[in-house]
DNA sequence: TATTATCGCCCACAGACGCC
DNA sequence: GGCGTCTGTGGGCGATAATA
């Protein structure tokens, strides 16, 4: 096994060529102001700001924006090397112009300056505007926002927690802060404690907007959020797939103000009442006259120890997770789980050996072993552990480390056995255990002392058991109505009208990669197991199926394809769904033919249509005598050339419109009719606002406007029927439909 | 608006180093 | 050689910005 070293080069790898020492990785960071972590994180192949991508080839748009992170990503490009001449550094300096960023090339190196970026103002101007005019409108009109709510998304199941912290039920959002004053006072020092307290508190809120509804909308959700300023994609996540914020997790593991003062307790008991390092001193001066002890090379690392730990007995006191505990006092978190396990400082052992508690400690360790649950079960015996695993996660056994990880499994509980009972250990005896093991001794000490468990355990408790593997896979299935491989995503494409239309959305490359991964992921996910596993029977990376792996998300070109029907249409056919939602999913599906060669061709399809049935079209009845459908079709399609046109909505739907003076009676009522003639042939429109023009002779009139909903009915009336091309500007083109010429005589 | 990409933090463990 | 401490690795998760 290579040598692993302080300052090895790290073999952290850029533009596949280019290494840095790690001492260099964390200059970087220094200069650009960033931690260690988020730069280290660049430097994998996985983890990467996306600027990155243009040095490497894969060209992605570059893109800033106005928030923290992103000026610091646009910082990265510090890294640039200018010495070669090289396209990218072109691109690299032609997207700072563009984005006006001010460039430094100095020392061969790029430097981009963009922390007064001016789009940043710009964004935080048009901000102010729009709200301005927001809330105009809204004074204007306040009902608008609430029926859109309404009729727009499916009501979906509400899964939000109830929190609780350590068993206490939160009944209201001061609970918390209440809670953490009480019972975690040295959470309060975190750097980010208002904004974790902040989400908790939002949390609480929404819970209690929310907790009589059984399933709702999501845009009421949103509604609701915005309306407590809470964001759109975390207010989803805590009601529609259970999430918690942070602040109950981290009380959960945390360490309580009264388990705290217990722990220090305890630990002063042996310490024979020292409480300052001074108290240290005093005695080291009892012991060693005239300051001897001071000349001991470690003098000084001891004194940084001991009154690290003293430190620690104070903020234990206050309570805290075990890294927040670390971080407030400045040292590592495994040094504070050491504290926690009994360990004390030599410097204070030292000046209380007379004390039988610290006679103990020198020559003892503290016993502390634990045996972990498996979903919920006690571990009874390692055969046990073995079935569990065969029976419940098969996929364990694929794993590359699954012999050493049942290995320490087995040591444990060994271990376990032997040494539950005993309160302290005699020193030496975790050496002798990691000789005759083999296991390091940190790991065979953190079992016995400070009550860690063998890794399997965690990676346990997180995997998916086989069972829940195969109930997410069916829940799955069941969404794809049967479009599980790339075949029949593309036989269901191809069945439908609007393939054009699929085919050609913007990066849909990259949609059917997607989807191409998915499938392997379905593959993948059988058997259950880690992200890991499935990912590696995926032949995927983690990262490429995460999203697939907890929320019930589905790429967006499967999702199409599966609210296709299954069955082929008919010869010459395809299938057009009626109505097509946020982009996504299709409902509501005909058949059409894609090319009319007689007047029988636009029967077929009239046939298949349902007239709405409204008040209004009553209405219309009375008013316009009764209409048949095909009537109402070529009046539609007459007032549509005379004074309508379409409105691209989305890729794969079109709506119309009409307008009309309002200088002229019957201007009213061929709006109307034109509502009355899309209703026979089932699409629902209805009149807008109107809006008021000015002539060259400073004459004002106002025009009226109606417009339908949007469907891909109407992309099949512009392309087939009317034989228009698909980006048919707003002038017409000529009108290619010879089947009105040959249509009899009582449709006209 | 749903999905995807990214980041910060947590946890357990391994290896190196230097003092006792 | 035993032990404490520090640094580094890698897998995991929630939160949220970016995107289409």
């Amino acid at each position: 096994m290579a040598a692993k070293r302080q300052g090895k080069i790290a073999t952290l790898i850029i533009q596949g060529k280019e290494r840095f020492k790690l001492d260099e990785v964390k200059e970087l960071a220094k200069r650009l102001n960033l931690t260690v972590d988020k730069v280290v994180s660049w430097f994998r192949e996985e983890s990467r700001p996306r600027l990155v991508d243009v040095l490497t080839g894969n060209r992605r748009k570059l893109r800033l924006n106005p928030s923290e992170e992103s000026r610091s990503k646009a910082r990265f490009h510090n890294i640039i090397d200018t010495s070669k001449e090289d396209s990218r550094i072109t691109e690299v300096r032609q997207l700072s112009r563009k984005r006006h960023l001010t460039t430094d090339e100095r020392d061969g190196i790029i430097r981009l300056f963009d922390i007064e970026h001016p789009h940043r103002q710009i964004n935080s101007e048009t901000d102010e505007k729009e709200e301005l005019q927001g809330k105009n409108e809204e004074n204007l009109k306040p009902a608008i926002s609430k029926k859109t709510i309404k009729r727009r998304g499916a009501p979906r199941e509400v899964k939000m927690w109830i929190p609780y912290i350590r068993g206490v039920k939160i009944c209201c959002e001061e609970d918390i802060e209440k809670i953490i004053k009480k019972e975690f006072p040295g959470v309060q020092d975190r750097d980010d404690y208002i904004g974790i307290l902040r989400n908790g508190k939002d949390h609480y809120k929404l819970l209690r907007a929310i907790k009589n509804y059984g399933h709702i909308k999501q845009r009421e959700v949103e509604a609701m959020a915005a309306g407590l300023g809470i964001g759109n994609t975390k207010a989803a996540a805590w009601v529609f797939y259970g999430v918690v914020p942070a602040v109950y997790r981290w009380l959960d593991k945390a360490i309580s103000k009264s388990e705290g003062v217990r722990i220090a307790n305890q630990l002063r008991a042996e310490i024979d009442g020292i409480k300052t390092w001074q108290d240290v001193e005093e005695r080291l001066d009892e012991m060693y006259p005239n300051g001897e002890y001071q000349k001991n090379k470690t003098f000084k690392t001891r004194k940084h120890h001991a009154t690290k730990f003293l430190e620690f007995l104070k903020e234990i006191g206050k309570g805290g997770t075990v890294n927040g505990i670390a971080s407030r006092i400045g040292l590592r978190p495994a040094a504070v789980r050491r504290f926690l396990g009994g360990n004390i400082p030599s410097a204070i052992q030292d000046v209380v050996s007379s004390s039988e508690g610290s006679r103990i400690h020198r020559t003892f360790h503290r016993v502390n072993i634990v045996l972990p649950k498996v979903r919920e079960r006690d571990i009874e015996s390692i055969h046990q552990l073995r079935e569990i695993i065969g029976r419940d996660f098969p996929g364990f056994r694929d794993r590359e480390n699954f012999p050493s990880l049942v290995r320490d499994a087995e040591i444990h509980y060994e271990l376990f056995l032997e040494y539950r009972d005993k309160r302290f250990i005699p020193q030496g005896v975790p050496t002798e255990l990691h000789k005759r093991t083999g296991l390091s001794f940190d790991k065979i000490k953190g079992w016995l002392c400070d009550g860690q468990s063998p890794i399997i355990y965690r990676l346990l408790r997180e995997a998916l058991s086989c069972k829940e593997a195969e109930k997410k896979l069916d829940k799955l299935l069941t969404k794809l109505n049967g479009v599980t491989s790339m075949s029949v995503l593309e036989y269901r494409l191809r069945n439908v009208y609007v393939e054009y239309e699929i085919h050609h959305l913007p990066r849909y490359k990259k949609h059917q990669e997607r989807a191409r991964k998915f499938f392997l992921f379905l593959k993948g996910l059988r058997g259950g197991g880690l992200l890991s596993d499935v990912a590696r029977r995926a032949h995927l990376k983690p990262d490429e199926i995460r999203s697939w792996f907890r929320p019930d998300s589905i790429p967006n070109l499967v999702r199409m394809a599966a609210s296709i029907p299954a069955e082929p249409p008919e010869d010459g056919k395809k299938w057009l769904p009626l109505i097509s939602t946020n982009k996504r999913t299709f409902k509501e599906f005909i058949q059409v033919p894609t090319k009319i060669t007689s007047a029988e061709d636009v029967l077929y399809v009239m046939k298949q249509l349902t007239t709405l049935e409204t008040p209004k079209m009553k209405e219309y009845e009375r008013k316009f005598d009764m209409m048949s459908k095909i009537v109402g079709l070529m009046y539609f399609l007459g007032a549509l050339v005379s004074d309508g046109y379409f409105v691209e909505s989305s890729h794969v739907s079109t709506y119309v419109g009409l307008s009309a003076s309002k200088a002229y009676n019957w201007s009213r009522d061929f709006g109307r009719g034109f509502c009355y003639a899309l209703g026979k042939i089932g699409i629902s429109s209805k009149r807008g606002r109107d809006s008021i023009f000015e002539d060259e002779e400073g004459n004002l009139f106002t025009q009226m406007k109606w417009a339908s909903i949007s469907t891909p009915l109407l992309l099949w009336v512009r392309r087939t029927l009317l034989g228009l091309e698909a980006s048919a500007p707003k002038t017409w083109n000529p009108i290619q439909a010879d089947w009105i010429l040959d249509a009899p005589e009582d449709w006209r």
